[in-house]
Order: C-alpha cells, then sequence, then structure tokens
RNA sequence: GGGCCCAUAGCUCAGCUUGGUUAGAGCGCAUCCCUGAUAAGGAUGAGGCCCCUGGUUCAAGUCCAGGUGGGCCCA
C-alpha cells in the first residue's frame, strides 16, 4: 500500500530548511536490508570504517577460518554475527580494525570431496593419477566454493575484506609456515616417533580417527586365550608357572614384546593338574567355572619384572632390549580376557605407550605395507595378516600353548572407502614436543579474557594442563609439507624459507604444494647424499595456529606491523574448537614468542534444530537461512542469536518465532517511533534548525529530561557490557529502554506533538528534540547490533538533514554516557508513578470501568516519602493516565488494607536461629493494630523476642468490599461512585472516539478539518455535546457540529447514535 | 571411560556467584481494555514434585555428594 518512498530517493542532504519527511509506520525490513547494502558499497562504507580511524590505534582481530568445504549454516552465521557486532563496535570507539576473511583450504575434507569427484580413491590411484593433477583439483574446488559463502556473510552485514582475503593455500601463507616450524625446529622441539594410528591396507594409508570412525561393522573374529612360560618370577610368580593372556587379533602374537598388569588388580595362580596358571582373579570363572584351586596370590604390581617365554620365537634377540617382561599399565581390566594383556606395540597404541612408560624402545613390526607378514615371519609370510590367523592358531596348538578358543562377535573399524578391515598400526610420524612447556602455556592462558570464563579457566585450563606432545604429520597430498629435506644417511634438514631452499638446491620454486616441492632435491650439508623431502604433510591445524603470523607473511613482510599488533584483541568461534584452533593458536604462539596469541575470545554455542536435535538437512528441521534472512531481515537474527545462551557458550534450540519476536519487540516498536516522529515533524514543518532552537536540556520539561537520563543509563551499560564482550547483556536493556520510549514517553507526550504549534513552543521543540536526539542517539548505540534499521535512521535523521554528519552511522563515534544528564531520583520516581497507574489501570479493570470514564478520585496509600512525593509532583499526569479528577496521597492505610506480616528471615535468621519458625507462626497471628504501631517506631514482643519494623515483612491485603489494589509498600484505591456529570463527561469521551475512528476510516490526514452531524435520542448524549463542545471540536479538529437525523447505528457504551463526517474545504 | 557445560511454566529462557520460606519474563492460551504509533499497543488470569536421591543448614531452585538425561570435546 504505501510505497517505500525512501527507497527511490538518494540521501542527499536536504539542507536545514526543508524539514523532515513522512515515513509510513509499516516497513519492509528485507528491502531496508538491500537498500543499506547497496548505499554502504556506492559511499565504500567498510574501507572508510577502517581508513578513517589511525593506525597507531589499531584493534587486532583473526578470523578462524571455516574449511572450504560444504556450505555455509546457522554456526557460521553466530560467528560472522558476533565477528561482525564486536568490531564495529571497537572501530565506532575510534580503532582501526583490519579484517581479512580466511579460508582454510587445506586438509582432509577437501581431498576426500575431490575423491569422490575425480572417482579415485586412496594413495595408489592418487600417484597413479599424479599428485600434480590431484593438488590442482584441489585448488581448483576450494576456489569454487568461496562465492556462497561470500553472499551469505555479506547478507547477514558482516563486513570483511574478502578481495584481500587469506587462503592457507597461498605460497606467502605457506612460507610463514615453514617459518613457524623451523623455529620449532631450531628450539628442538621438533621430533620423530612412532604412533600408532588407524590404517587401512586397502588403500595403503594411515587414516584420521575421524575416518576410522565413519565405518564400523559388527564381525566374528577369533579370541583365544594363550599360556605363556615364566621365565623368571617376582611376587610370587615362580618359573614354570603360566601367564594367560587373550586376543582377538592372532596375528598380532609375533609381534608380541611384553605383557600387561593392572597395578592394583588382585591376581591369583591357579592349580590345574600339574600346570599352574596365573590370571586376574575376577576372571578365574571364565576358565574354571566351578571355581579353581588357588594357591597364590598376587597384586599386578607385584608381579612386574616377571619374564616369560614369547608365543613364537621370531625376535627372541628382543629379550636383550628389555622385551618378555610383565609390566603395569592403568589402561587394564577385567571386563574381559585374562586380566593379562598380550603388548604388541605396533600394533595397539596402549601397547605402544606402556611399552614406552616402561623405558622399552623397543618394536617389531613385521607386516608389509598391504597387511602382509614380511620374511621375518617365515611361517606365515606374504599371508595377509587376518588370513594368517588360522595358521597362527594352530602353530600355538602345536607348541602347546593354546588354551582355548573362541568366537566373537563385536564391532569392528573398517575403511570407508575400501571397505576392508582397519588394523592399527605403528607409523612414523613428527611431533611437536608440547609437554615440555605446557606449564608455560598454563600462566599464558591466564591473560586471556574468555567469556564465559569457565571455558578458559576449566575446560580450555585442563585441557592444557592435561596436553601431550602434538602429532603433526598426515600422509597425505594436499597440504603445506614438513619442510625437512632427509639423506640416505639419515641427516635431516629443515627448510624455513623459499630462499634458503634455492641456496640449497638452486631451484626457486614459487608454490610450495607437495608437487613443486618434492622434486626439489640438494646435497645433504653434513655427508654430500642427496636429500629428499619427507612425504609428510602438515596437519592443516598446524596452519590454522600458524594464521597470526601466516597472514601478513611474517617475517619475510609486515614485521613492524605484526609486532605492534600481536597478540589479537579480539577472536571468537564456539566451543568446538577448544582442542583445535584456540589450541594450536596458544601452542605456536608460546613456543615461538612466549606470549598468549589473543587476549580476549569469546566461546558460542551450538545451535540445535528447535526439536532439541542437531540441524540436519535430511531431517530439514530447521528453516532455511536465506528465508530467515528473506522473511525478517539480518537485524532480527542477529539480536536473536546474540540475546541467547549461545553467548554463554550453550546451546540454543534455533526457533524462528525467536526471531519475529525480535522483529516484533525491537524493531517495529522502533520503527513506529521513526515513523512517529517524522509523521508529525512533517506536519508541523519541523526543521533541524528548529531543532537546534529547542530549549537546553535542563530547561525541559522533566519527561524530556527523564527519557533522556534514561538513555544515558543505556549508554553507559551498553559500553559496560561491550567493553567486557558480554554481548548477551545488551539486549535486554535496549528493550527496557525500548519500552520506556514506546510505551510512556510517546504515549505520555503524544499531545505535546500534535497540539498546533502556537505560543507554547518551548514545549512542543522540547519534545521533538528530545525525540529526535533519543532516536538519534539510540541508532549510535545500537549501530553495531543492529547494522540496518540503525544506518536507515541514521541517513533519514542525520545525513538527510546535515552535510557535515558522518555519511554512516558506522563512521559515527560510539556515544559515552553523559553522567550529568542521568537523574536517578527522577528515573525511581518515574517508575513508582508508573507503579501507581498500573495499580490503578487493575481497578478498573477489575470493577469493568473502561478508562474512557472519567472517575471522580483515586487515592495513593503508602508510608514511603519517595512514592509520596513522586505522587505529589505528579498528580495532573497521574489523573490524565487513570482519567480521574482528583488524586490524593495518604499515609492512613488503616481503612482500606489489611496488614499481615511474616518474618524476615534474612534477617532473624542469622539472630535468632531455629527460633525463627516459631517467631514466624507467632507473627501470623499479631493483629493490624500490632503492625500500626510497629510502623510508627515502637516495638512489639513476639514469641518473647522484641521486634522492630525491620524484623518483619508486611503485607498488604485490600479490605473486602473495598476498591484498591496493592504492590509492594503501594496501594492505590479509586472512588468507583459515577455521579451524572461524569456519565456525561464519559459520553463526550465516547463521542471523540468514535469520530476519530471514523476519520481514520474515511482515511484522512491528521490535520484534515471535518464537519460533524450527529442525532440520537439519548438526553446523555446531547447533553455531552452541549456541555462539552469545545472538548469535542478541539480533539476531532471539527468546523462544525450539527445534530440533524440519521439513522442510530453507532453503539456507544449501549446507547445507539448517529454519526456522518465529511472533510471541511476551508 | 575422562573433562567441561546444561536440566526451572505447553515452548524459549532469567534467577544459582552472595541460601531467606509467596520462583520470574517473553511467546502461546483465556478474558478484557485502548484506538491520531493502528498489519500496532496495554491489562488481567490460568499454567511449576525448579530432573532424581541423599547430605549440610533454623532455612535449599540456589551449597555439597551421588545418580539420570542431553550437548561439546577427548579417549
Amino acid at each position: 500500500m504505501f510505497p517505500l518512498r525512501w527507497l527511490a530517493r538518494n540521501t542527499r542532504s536536504r539542507g536545514l530548511m526543508e524539514g523532515f519527511r513522512r515515513v509510513a509506520s509499516n516497513v519492509d525490513l528485507p528491502a531496508l536490508d538491500a537498500r543499506i547494502l547497496e548505499l554502504w558499497d556506492r559511499i565504500d562504507a567498510f574501507e572508510k570504517s577502517i581508513e578513517q580511524r589511525p593506525e597507531d590505534k589499531s584493534f587486532t582481530f583473526y578470523d578462524g577460518p571455516p574449511f572450504a568445504t560444504g556450505s555455509p549454516h546457522y554456526g557460521h552465521i553466530l560467528v560472522g554475527v558476533i565477528k561482525d557486532i564486536v568490531p564495529r563496535y571497537w572501530t565506532m570507539r575510534g580503532h582501526r580494525i583490519e579484517r581479512r576473511f580466511g579460508w582454510d583450504t587445506h586438509g582432509l575434507p577437501v581431498e576426500m570431496e575431490v575423491e569422490k569427484q575425480l572417482g579415485i580413491s586412496g594413495p595408489r590411484e592418487i600417484q597413479e593419477y599424479g599428485v600434480d593433477r590431484y593438488n590442482e583439483a584441489c585448488r581448483a574446488m576450494v576456489n569454487q566454493t568461496t562465492e556462497e559463502w561470500e553472499d551469505i556473510t555479506k547478507r547477514i552485514g558482516r563486513w570483511i575484506d574478502f578481495e584481500n582475503d587469506y587462503k592457507t593455500m597461498d605460497p606467502d601463507f605457506m612460507e610463514s609456515v615453514w617459518w613457524v616450524f623451523k623455529q620449532l625446529w631450531d628450539k628442538g622441539l621438533i621430533y620423530r616417533d612412532f604412533k600408532v594410528l588407524p590404517y587401512s591396507w586397502g588403500a595403503t594409508t594411515p587414516l584420521s580417527n575421524f575416518e576410522a570412525n565413519m565405518d564400523y561393522r559388527d564381525v566374528d573374529d577369533p579370541a583365544i586365550t594363550v599360556r605363556l612360560r615364566i621365565v623368571s618370577g617376582t611376587g610370587g610368580a615362580r618359573p614354570g608357572d603360566w601367564l594367560l593372556i587373550w586376543t582377538t587379533t592372532p596375528w598380532t602374537l609375533p609381534g608380541n614384546l611384553a605383557v600387561a598388569v593392572g597395578q592394583d588388580i588382585d591376581y591369583v595362580c591357579v592349580r590345574d593338574g600339574l600346570d599352574q596358571y596365573w590370571i586376574a582373579e575376577a576372571l578365574v570363572h571364565t576358565l574354571w567355572p566351578e571355581g579353581g584351586e588357588i594357591i597364590a596370590r598376587a597384586k599386578g604390581s607385584d608381579l612386574v619384572g616377571t619374564t616369560y617365554e614369547p608365543p613364537f620365537d621370531y625376535f627372541g634377540e628382543e629379550r636383550d632390549r628389555g622385551a618378555f617382561r610383565v609390566l603395569e599399565s592403568a589402561e587394564t581390566s577385567t571386563e574381559e580376557g585374562t586380566g593379562l594383556v598380550h603388548m604388541a606395540p605396533a600394533y595397539g597404541e596402549v601397547d605402544f605407550y606402556t611399552l614406552q612408560a616402561a623405558g622399552l624402545d623397543t618394536l617389531v613390526d613385521p607386516i608389509d605395507a598391504e597387511a602382509r607378514f614380511t620374511d621375518e615371519v617365515p611361517d606365515v609370510a606374504g599371508m595377509y595378516v587376518k588370513d594368517a590367523d588360522a595358521k597362527l592358531i594352530d602353530l600355538l596348538k602345536l607348541k602347546g600353548l593354546l588354551v582355548k578358543r573362541d568366537q566373537i562377535r563385536h564391532s569392528y573399524p573398517f575403511c570407508w572407502r575400501t571397505e576392508t578391515p582397519l588394523i592399527y598400526k605403528a607409523i612414523p610420524t613428527w611431533f611437536v614436543a608440547v609437554e615440555s612447556f605446557k606449564d608455560r602455556m598454563v600462566e599464558l592462558n591466564e591473560n586471556i579474557h574468555w567469556v564465559p570464563s569457565h571455558v578458559g579457566e576449566r575446560r580450555f585450563g585442563n585441557w592444557l594442563e592435561g596436553a601431550r606432545d602434538w602429532a603433526i604429520s598426515r600422509n597425505r597430498y594436499w597440504g603445506s609439507c614438513i619442510p625437512v629435506w632427509e639423506c640416505s644417511n639419515g641427516h635431516t634438514t629443515c627448510v624455513g624459507s623459499i630462499d634458503e631452499l634455492e641456496g640449497l638446491s638452486g631451484v626457486r620454486v614459487d608454490d610450495l604444494h607437495k608437487h613443486f616441492v618434492d622434486p626439489v632435491t640438494f646435497p645433504c650439508p653434513e655427508c654430500g647424499a642427496t636429500a629428499v623431502r619427507v612425504p609428510e604433510v602438515l596437519d592443516c591445524w598446524f596452519e590454522s595456529g600458524s594464521m597470526p603470523y601466516a597472514q601478513p607473511h611474517y617475517p619475510f613482510e609486515n614485521r613492524a606491523w605484526f609486532e605492534s599488533n600481536f597478540p589479537a584483541n579480539f577472536i571468537n568461534e564456539s566451543l568446538d574448537q577448544t582442542r583445535g584452533w584456540f589450541y594450536t593458536l596458544v601452542v605456536l604462539a608460546a613456543a615461538l614468542f612466549d606470549k598468549e596469541p589473543f587476549q580476549n575470545c569469546i566461546v558460542s554455542g551450538m545451535i540445535l534444530a528447535e526439536d532439541g536435535r542437531k540441524m540436519s538437512k535430511s531431517l530439514k528441521n530447521y528453516p532455511d537461512p536465506t528465508n530467515i534472512l528473506d522473511t525478517y531481515g539480518a537485524d532480527a537474527l542477529r539480536a536473536y542469536l546474540i540475546d541467547s545462551p549461545l553467548m554463554r557458550a550453550e546451546s540454543l534450540r534455533f526457533s524462528e518465532s525467536g526471531v519475529r519476536e525480535v522483529v516484533r519487540t525491537v524493531l517495529l516498536p522502533l520503527w513506529n517511533s521513526f515513523s512517529f516522529f517524522t509523521t508529525y515533524a512533517e506536519a508541523d514543518g519541523i526543521t533541524m534548525a528548529d531543532l537546534r532552537s529547542a530549549p537546553a536540556v535542563a530547561d525541559r520539561p522533566e519527561l524530556d529530561r527523564w527519557l533522556l537520563s534514561v538513555l544515558q543509563s543505556l549508554i553507559l551499560r551498553v559500553n559496560d557490557e561491550m567493553e567486557g564482550y558480554y554481548l548477551y547483556n545488551v539486549v535486554g536493556p535496549t528493550l527496557s529502554f525500548i519500552d520506556d520510549l514506546t510505551n510512556w514517553y510517546i504515549r505520555r507526550s503524544r499531545r505535546r506533538f500534535w497540539r498546533t504549534r502556537s505560543a507554547d513552543d518551548a514545549d512542543k521543540l522540547s519534545a521533538f528534540a528530545t525525540l529526535y536526539e533519543s532516536l538519534v542517539m539510540f541508532s549510535k548505540v545500537l549501530a553495531p547490533v543492529l547494522p540496518f534499521v540503525t544506518e536507515h535512521l541514521h541517513q533519514e535523521l542525520v545525513v538527510a538533514q546535515d552535510d557535515g554528519a558522518p555519511e554512516s552511522v558506522h563512521l559515527a563515534d560510539y556515544p559515552s554516557a553523559d553522567r550529568s544528564l542521568i537523574d536517578e531520583e527522577l528515573e525511581a520516581a518515574m517508575s513508582a508513578i508508573r507503579t501507581v497507574v498500573r495499580l490503578g489501570h487493575n481497578i478498573r479493570k477489575q470493577h469493568s470501568l473502561r478508562v474512557r470514564q472519567p472517575l471522580a478520585s483515586a487515592t495513593v496509600l503508602t508510608r514511603s516519602r519517595t512514592v509520596a512525593n513522586a505522587v505529589g509532583s505528579h498528580i495532573d499526569l497521574i489523573a490524565d493516565e487513570l482519567n480521574v479528577k482528583v488524586v490524593a496521597s495518604s499515609e492512613d492505610e488503616g481503612d482500606l488494607v489489611e496488614l499481615s506480616a511474616r518474618a524476615n528471615f534474612k534477617i532473624l535468621g542469622p539472630r535468632f536461629g531455629k527460633d525463627v519458625q516459631a517467631i514466624d507462626l507467632a507473627l501470623q497471628d499479631t493483629t493490624s493494630s500490632d503492625l500500626h504501631r510497629l510502623q510508627d517506631g515502637s516495638t512489639i514482643s513476639v514469641a518473647g523476642h522484641e521486634l522492630s519494623l525491620d524484623d518483619v515483612v508486611l503485607q498488604r491485603t485490600p479490605k473486602t468490599g473495598v476498591v484498591v489494589a496493592t504492590e509492594g509498600a503501594v496501594s492505590v484505591a479509586i472512588d468507583v461512585e459515577l455521579s451524572e456529570d461524569l456519565v456525561v463527561e464519559g459520553f463526550a469521551r465516547e463521542i471523540v472516539n468514535r469520530i476519530q475512528t471514523a476519520r481514520r476510516d474515511l482515511d484522512l490526514d491528521v490535520t484534515d478539518r471535518v464537519k460533524v452531524d450527529w442525532s440520537s435520542n439519548d438526553p446523555r448524549i446531547a447533553a455531552a455535546f452541549e456541555v462539552h463542545a469545545a472538548l469535542i471540536r478541539d480533539e476531532v479538529l471539527a468546523t462544525s457540529i450539527r445534530r440533524t437525523n440519521l439513522a442510530e447505528t453507532v453503539d456507544l457504551a449501549g446507547v445507539s447514535f448517529g454519526l456522518q463526517l465529511e472533510r471541511s474545504v476551508d
């Protein structure tokens, strides 16, 4: 219906004398967003917001990069919103904030996607396809997924530089990653060791834990119990006794190097014929169902050190290195097996660490890349390990070592690509020695302000305390390369830059991906043999953690900039990054610079679907973000997300109605206030010059001073919360301000705006100026949170009126509170008045007395000085609100209110202990007159104790038959008797109302004059027209009022009435 | 299996730091009011084993312990 005039209009200033143009009271928020986005583009608002701020007052922000795969979802929108609000705020506070979008371009998700696209799978096929073509395919895929992100990021209003972005695959970025690696290398923090990883022999590659979890299947495996002959015993174990072990992977037995026991587990020796077996007491029944003959006992710790003969003798020489002994392992349990665990360090992570912990630096791994036994195990050489199980079991039987053979059905991981069973296998891996400096990380973490604090103190702090060395290599292709070259003599050389590589090899590369770097070799500086690069690439988290240095290509460029801008002032990610980005940033900053990498960190929670489950594309249990934005606009979504448990790192069930709620409670009332202002400013021809000639704030009416005081209090509060990064405390106070503005200030001031411009211009101009200033100021306060609607207000109210104003609200300075305008007494008084008024309305409601019916009087009953004073100085206001003729205030509650009392537990509890219960009971029997005496200052005796007024809590209940309402210490009574005069005046009000409604129905302009014809047989109606002629005429802008003969079709408080209206054309 | 977080009205959430005996808000629902902000606004009402079990205390939604269920991360 209303054309959005502002959409078509440019924002050129209209000048001081041209005044304001009316804005419709309805608004199309998504269209407004689009218009503002276009404006920002046109005036380069984002660039200016950075360039206009001084370089020496910078604020550093790091963008935690999303993986460049998949499409953006609410989680990304959430962090996008936070990463926009905080920098917008600090920009307005005068800081220069460069914001470069970051892309995590390497890593498994990209590779998996590309393998799917190319229809190939695993290292062998990648090698066949060509690592160069494969990596280029990865690069191409990354480049094509970025567009979708840019759209939604802009759509939510996030200001971030996409042109000058950083990608982890940029050569500059990758070169800095080499530098970081070499720093660690030079500090002696890098080492190579084995790590037991899930391994796919089908794809001949180790897998990530993530991949290993992708395909679990139920399979049948052998479960065998084997006995091992003790060579020398401790703790009661004697040579010749047997240790009983149990395994579901017989093929790992040739690799056995130890047996583990639990330190505190009870073991027993069972005699069975001539043999004596050691087993956990709790598991004796599994082999001897009717109970065995126990001849000795020992704690696990007592058995440690016992040596035994291995099940096979292929690696007997390992005994010289300490193998074939009983060790202690905390992981040992008595849930299955025998409580003695066979350890093959090449094939089990626990096994590996157990041997390491015991100081046994030995490992045997007699299988090849395709999981076939090598010649080291001649009996099964060339056999695939699972196929070898049966043969090995037969051998054990022959050797007399097999005690029991079972089958077990269990869940076992499979390779998601080749559908072959996974095995666990020790793989050479590069590590960062994090444990050596974890105490320092814990200290540095104390410098970081975490929101919410528990994430930093507990979750993250605990994680740091338990930090283990970090495995940073991956046996993959698309990633930063480990910059280490190794010659055939095992000498390693770490390379920290492109120049350095050129110096060593004479070859200059301009890309540091595997297919460019691997062909480069050089003579080993130590021995001259040819050094080739080790095959691994870096964990992409290593790159994420290197981002503070790699983004500016430090130290090759931007040295000064980096050194004055590190650490970052602010970062934000969601809770799942505790072990991810937050951690890797801290590790590398601590190792390289002995600093914390960021000073403030907001940790946001996870967004769930409305049904409490994860958002799932296939379930379609959540609304499409684009639809939400196209229905409610970005401001509503932004405010909804930050005014939620998400800001406390808790999860939120996303609900569309929550977004709608923000539109209803924040955006529409704000818009309506704006529309209200422009409507009357236009009608009255108010100009900026008029507003500037308005009285100074101190000379304005109280209501104006009150609103401006409330506004300054809001500014104070919001600055506090924003400075502490407590975004969740911003929307609440805003709502309360909007309530004050719309439901009190504008409602109470309405007449001041539309009264004809006349002698009392000071009052009118005060009102316009106050509302104007509030809207303009409010726009600035909320600009970071609601960038679109506040920008629109700023454009219409400021830019269009003043050539000298900042051309965007986001280029303006953030308001700081003017404490001289804050009047706490006035705010308290107004709050008391609003309570009185609410109580008055309650009574009307209870007695079905409509507000248009004037009543004789209202009486405020209170013993509070503050309330009484507030009432005394606002008699007219209360009379007007409640539509009563007289307002009085009284201290005497006696006639109207029944007083009763309960104990004030907070005071009496500590004083009397359990006697309070008796006092409370006795207090309930005290009389009203006792309590009145108490109020007058005397004490009373209750249950043997002298009590004063402070010791009790008074409660007021209206006496029966009395028209009174009570809240706390305030009661309001209203005289509900109706005189004939009041009834007639009530009719006059009804008449005005009906005429106003008719004006609306005729779509008249607020300034149009009308001719009124009426008819009625009721004498009270006639009396109303007669007695209140002036009131009716003024209220409805009537040029004439005539009694005629009309059909009486209007119901007016039960009386019928005829009315006809016509625009008067003078 | 471990760490951290969460559990309060039909729904979404405050309140818990610092214990006080009648636990709040919004939405939704019901009833009503207002009408020159009007595709708005306001009032009133119904609606609670504050997840469970113990403990501490004169007093526990709040503190402690142990469970149950959910989330994130790790194994």
